[in-house]
DNA sequence: CGCCCCTCCTGTAGAGGAGGGGCGGTGCGCTACT
C-alpha cells in the first residue's frame, strides 16, 4: 500500500492533490507530468518513489540554492544517501560522487554538469530508477535562448532500460508541455493538470501617465496596505532605488537581484521568509523555490514579457488560501521595454556571419566583445544543429515569438473583460467558477480583500510613524 | 529602443535646451587574477 509507504517514510496519513495519481503511475513505469500548484507537495512525486525503486533518483534543477535547500530537507527527514553535482564540490568530492554515483538515492544535479562528458558517460552506464526534471517549464523557457543545456537532457537518458520521467511544474502552457515533452523524449505521458486558476488572488491593474507615478503609487500604496509582498521591477537598479525609498519610509524592505551577492541574496531572502522584511524589491530574479506561505501582495512595476512570467511571479502570493492581491502597474509604452529586453540578447545575423567566419575557432567572437557570452552559447549550440540558413530563421521566429507573446500580454492590461478569464483560457483551461473581487475589469473594492488584515495592521504598535502620521493627516 | 544624466552651448546673465553616452533580466561552470 503506498499510504503505508507514506506513513513509514515520511510519517503523513494522506496523499495531497495528484501525488498518489502521479506516483502509481511511475511506479508503473510510465512517464508523467504534473502540474501542481506550488507549495502542494511536489517534491514528495518523487521523494517517496525514491523509497520503492531499487535504483537511484536523478533530479534536474535549475538552481543552486534550490539544489541546496532540496538536499538539506532531505537530510533533515535522515536521508544520508543524498549528492548535489554541482560546482560547490572540490575536484576530489565530484570524483568521489562520480565514483559512488550508484550508491545514492538522490542525485540532484544541473543541466549543465549533467552535459559534461564525465557525467554523461558515467550516468549512461548506470541504471536509473527515475528521472525527474523540477521546474519543467525551464525546459522551454529558459532552454531556446538562455541555457542550451536545457533542450539536451534528452542525451543523459539511456535508450535501453529507460527509466520513467517525471516533469514537475506550476504553470505551463500547451506549448510549454509540448516542449517539455519533446525534449525529454517522453513516450505517451500521464498528465495530470491542476487548474492555473487560483481563486484567492485577485488581479488589479492601474494606469499611469507617467513612469514616475508608478513609482509615487507603489510608496503611498505600501505604506498603507498589507503586507508581506513582493515588488516587481524591470531593472536591478530601479530595485535597488524603490528598496531604498521604502526604507526611509519605515518599511522593512530589501532589493534582490542577480547583481547582489550570493551570500546576500540568499540572506534576503531568509530575512523574508522568517517575516523580518516585508517587502522585496527584485527583479525576476527572484521567487522560484521561495516557500512562504503569507505573501499578500505582488506588485508588477513593469510589465512582464509574457502571461506565463506573470503568472508564475504573482502565483508566489496567498499560497495559504488566504486572500491576496496582485497588482499590475501600467504605463503608456511600458511594452518598448519589455520587448526590447527579451530581445536585446538574442544572437544576430551578423553575429551568425561572425561565427561563420571564425568557424575554426568560434571562441575568437567573443574576444572583441561584440557578443555576450549568453548569445554566443546560444549561437554556439544552434550552429550544431542546424544549416545556417536554418538558424537564421529560427532567430527570427524566436525574436517574432517574443514580441507576440509581450503583445499578448498587452492586451489583458488593454482588454475591458475578466483577466481571469483571459489568462486561464490562454493557459487552454477553462474558468469554473466566478468569484467575486475577481479581478479589475470585474471590479475590485481593494479595502474588501484585505480589510481585515489592513484593520489589524491598523491597531497594531508595529505601524510605522510615518504610516500612522499619514492616517492621521489624511484620515485614510 | 527609450530613459536618464551629464556636458556643452549660448553670449555675457542665468538658465534652458540640444546632443552625446551609458544603461538595461534570468544561471550554470570554469578560469584567471588578486
Amino acid at each position: 500500500m503506498l499510504e503505508q509507504a507514506l506513513h513509514k517514510h515520511f510519517g503523513y496519513s494522506a496523499f495531497r492533490t495528484g501525488q498518489k495519481e502521479v506516483i502509481e503511475q511511475l511506479l508503473a513505469g510510465r512517464d508523467v507530468i504534473a502540474l501542481l500548484p506550488t507549495g502542494m507537495g511536489k517534491s514528495l512525486c518523487y521523494q517517496l518513489p525514491a523509497y520503492l525503486l531499487d535504483a537511484p533518483v536523478l533530479i534536474v534543477s535549475p538552481l543552486l540554492s534550490l539544489m541546496q535547500d532540496q538536499v538539506d530537507q532531505l537530510r533533515q527527514f535522515g536521508e544520508k544517501r543524498v549528492v548535489a553535482l554541482n560546482s560547490f564540490l572540490t575536484v576530489q568530492q565530484k570524483r568521489y560522487a562520480l565514483h559512488y554515483l550508484h550508491e545514492y538515492r538522490f542525485i540532484f544535479a544541473s543541466p549543465e554538469m549533467l552535459m559534461q562528458p564525465q557525467v554523461k558517460e558515467r550516468l549512461q552506464q548506470m541504471k536509473l530508477g527515475l528521472i525527474v526534471a523540477d521546474e519543467a517549464h525551464c525546459i522551454s523557457q529558459w532552454g531556446f535562448d538562455f541555457r542550451p543545456d536545457y533542450l539536451r537532457l534528452g542525451e543523459i537518458i539511456p535508450m535501453q532500460h529507460k527509466p520513467p520521467i517525471l516533469a514537475l511544474s506550476a504553470t505551463a502552457t500547451k506549448s510549454v508541455l509540448h516542449d517539455i515533452e519533446t525534449y525529454l523524449h517522453m513516450r505517451s505521458p500521464f498528465y495530470f493538470l491542476h487548474s492555473v486558476n487560483r481563486p484567492n488572488i485577485h488581479l488589479a491593474k492601474h494606469f499611469f501617465q507617467h513612469k514616475d507615478d508608478k513609482i509615487n503609487w507603489i510608496l503611498e500604496h505600501v505604506q498603507t496596505t498589507a503586507g508581506p509582498g513582493i515588488i516587481y521591477t524591470q531593472s536591478r537598479s530601479k530595485a535597488e532605488s524603490i528598496s531604498l525609498a521604502l526604507l526611509e519610509r519605515g518599511i522593512a524592505a530589501a532589493a534582490y537581484h542577480a547583481g547582489k551577492e550570493a551570500e546576500d541574496r540568499q540572506f534576503i531572502q531568509q530575512q523574508f521568509l522568517v517575516g523580518k522584511l516585508d517587502w522585496i524589491v527584485a527583479t525576476n530574479a527572484f521567487g522560484m523555490g521561495v516557500h512562504k506561505g503569507n505573501i499578500r501582495q505582488v506588485i508588477h512595476e513593469f510589465m512582464p514579457a509574457n502571461i506565463a512570467n506573470y503568472m508564475q511571479e504573482i502565483g508566489r502570493a496567498g499560497r495559504d488560501g488566504q486572500p491576496a492581491v496582485a497588482s499590475l502597474l501600467y504605463a503608456e509604452g511600458d511594452e518598448q521595454f519589455a520587448q526590447f529586453i527579451v530581445t536585446e540578447d538574442l544572437p544576430k545575423a551578423l553575429h551568425i556571419e561572425q561565427y561563420l567566419r571564425n568557424r575554426d575557432k568560434p571562441m575568437r567572437m567573443l574576444e572583441d566583445g561584440s557578443i555576450s557570452e549568453t548569445a554566443f552559447r546560444v549561437l554556439h549550440y544552434w550552429m550544431q544543429q542546424e544549416s545556417n540558413e536554418e538558424v537564421q530563421q529560427r532567430l527570427q521566429q524566436m525574436e517574432v515569438n517574443k514580441y507576440k507573446a509581450v503583445h499578448e500580454m498587452l492586451q489583458i492590461i488593454q482588454s475591458t473583460t475578466c483577466m481571469r478569464e483571459q489568462i486561464v483560457h490562454y493557459f487552454g483551461q477553462q474558468l469554473t467558477e466566478k468569484i467575486s473581487n475577481c479581478c479589475q475589469n470585474c471590479g475590485l473594492v481593494f479595502e474588501e480583500i484585505l480589510a481585515a488584515k489592513q484593520h489589524e495592521e491598523a491597531t497594531e504598535q508595529s505601524l510605522t510613524w510615518q504610516a500612522r502620521l499619514r492616517r492621521i493627516l489624511l484620515a485614510e
